[in-house]
RNA sequence: GUGGGUAUAGCUUAGUUGGUUAAAGCGCCAGUUUGUGGCACUGGAGACCGUCGGUUCGAAUCCGACUAUCCACCCCA
């Protein structure tokens, strides 16, 4: 296929069809994500490329050889963001939004971008929902956290289908101890770790535990765990939030094992997991990052937050069977028959308009055969045919289409308003407006 | 970056051991006598069979390279 039709490797289209389903998942995060009172920021797709070399951190996957970098004709370097927290966080500290009083809450939608290979659910442009609070270092704050994203999971039907898996990987104090604990450990299986693990032991010991290899994760199913090693601070803020998220229902497991690939994380991580979506499991990961805002320059302010993959969800949601309301439907068409029923055409369905309902008439010059089939086929909910007779009289009729019925209806001034009272008054189908949950 | 699979209309596919104008279903467009959709029927548009090269009298079919795509490793949302 030539280049100028092609999109780029690992891009995404989200077509007519399907955008309705984008619509409506993003309405349901931003009322869920108010309703806990966080505030949505909007930051820019690019920054320069130091924020995320120091906020993610230099010596992640993410940063080392996953980002779109490239120089500016100014000459400095920027960067396409591929996570979402760096520039929430930039934007508060330029703006010193923590002036406003703590904690600051704010929730984004980002398209983020990696350079990685495409895979099942994994795009090089992909999706982000996020949450994140400034200013707080209370358990409490984690629990909430965690009750949002379970929350918007529970309004989806899908909090039973994704595992909550929850860790924590302590402050840099105490997992200054546990990568020595670590390291003693695995330099004694070194002639058996393979390659990348061998690497990892020097830069970053606890990604060992995540290694697929069979031979490394069966020398890791005894290597120490991170829990044990955590002091007395970072232990009760841990029992706090597991404390909390038992009060609340929130079911979880604890999963030693969960790391989490970006630097910035301490304490508190966690993950929501499906076996449901191949090997890209995670839709939702997250976690504290105590020392974020000092990384960037900013005064200590423990943070937090998650994000949640948009597309992942949306595979998901597919995968569960569940249907997604469809708000686009076409409550009138209006057929038309010769150039003065065209003319008020363009005048009735503009007074149904003004109600926010969807209202066509045939704009392609068709047959009314083929005009009634057009209606059809979009779905219309009524029809309606205007001609000579129709305009003499003042008065036509409109046809529920599914049922069949007609109601007379005159074509004044309240065309629009009359419209919709028939059509509220004939609803027979009022739940083809709800979320419907799978199987 | 490393593996493996797959490439035929918009979509899903058929195409027999290489043999004339590449087939079907769905979808799309039009029509089935002048003013009413779904069903049915008729017709139409739409494919240089991913690209380039090779073998052959002859290639969608065999071989090679390239490209695209899917899946997995890795990583993560």
């Amino acid at each position: 296929m030539a280049l100028i039709t092609k999109r780029v490797y690992g891009a995404e289209d989200v077509l007519p069809k399907d955008s309705y389903k984008w619509q409506f998942l993003e309405n349901l995060m931003r009322e869920e994500a108010q309703s806990f009172g966080f505030k949505e920021i909007r930051t820019p797709v690019f920054e320069h490329t130091e924020l995320f070399r120091r906020g993610v951190g230099d010596t992640t996957d993410v940063v080392q050889k996953e980002m779109y970098t490239f120089d500016t004709k100014g000459g400095t370097s920027i960067t396409l963001r591929p996570e979402g927290t760096a520039g929430a966080a930039r934007a508060l500290l330029e703006h010193a939004l923590y002036n406003d009083g703590l904690p600051v809450k704010t929730y984004y939608f980002v398209s983020c971008y990696r350079y990685e290979k495409k895979q099942a659910n994994r795009y090089r442009e992909f999706h982000q929902f996020g949450l994140e609070a400034y200013g707080t270092a209370s358990p409490a704050a984690d629990a909430e956290m965690i009750c949002a994203a379970q929350s918007i999971f529970d309004r989806l039907y899908i909090g039973e289908r994704l595992t909550l898996e929850l860790n924590s990987i302590g402050c840099p104090d105490c997992r200054a101890k546990y990568y020595e604990a670590l390291k003693k450990y695995f330099e004694g299986y070194k002639d058996k770790l393979c390659d990348t693990c061998l690497s990892r032991l020097e830069r970053n010991p606890m990604r060992i535990l995540d290694c697929k290899s069979p031979i490394c994760s069966e020398i890791a199913k005894n290597a120490p765990v991170v829990l044990d090693y955590i002091c007395d601070d970072c232990r009760e803020h841990f029992e706090g939030v597991k404390r909390l998220l038992d009060s609340s229902g929130v079911k979880y497991k604890i999963n030693p094992r969960i790391v989490r690939g970006l630097d910035y994380y301490t304490r508190t991580v966690f993950e929501f997991v499906t076996d449901e979506l191949g090997a890209q499991g995670t839709v939702c990961g997250g976690g504290r990052y105590d020392g974020l805002i000092e990384e960037l320059g900013g005064q200590h302010m423990p943070s937090l937050g998650f994000a949640l993959g948009m597309e992942r969800l949306l595979a998901l949601l597919d995968a569960s069977g569940s249907t997604i309301p469809d708000f686009d439907k076409c409550g009138l068409y209006i057929a038309t028959m010769g150039d003065r029923a065209q003319e008020k055409a363009f005048e009735l369905v503009k007074q149904v308009r003004s109600y926010s309902v969807r209202a066509e008439t045939d704009i392609v010059g068709r047959s009314l055969r083929a005009q009634m089939k057009y209606a059809d086929k979009i779905g219309a909910e009524y029809s309606m045919v205007l001609g000579d007779d129709e305009i003499e009289r003042n008065k036509a009729e409109i046809k529920n289409m599914t049922t069949g019925k007609k109601s007379e209806i005159s074509l004044d001034k309240d065309f629009g308003e009359d419209f919709i009272r028939v059509k509220i008054e004939n609803e027979d189908n009022p739940g083809a407006c709800f979320f419907t949950k799978g199987k």
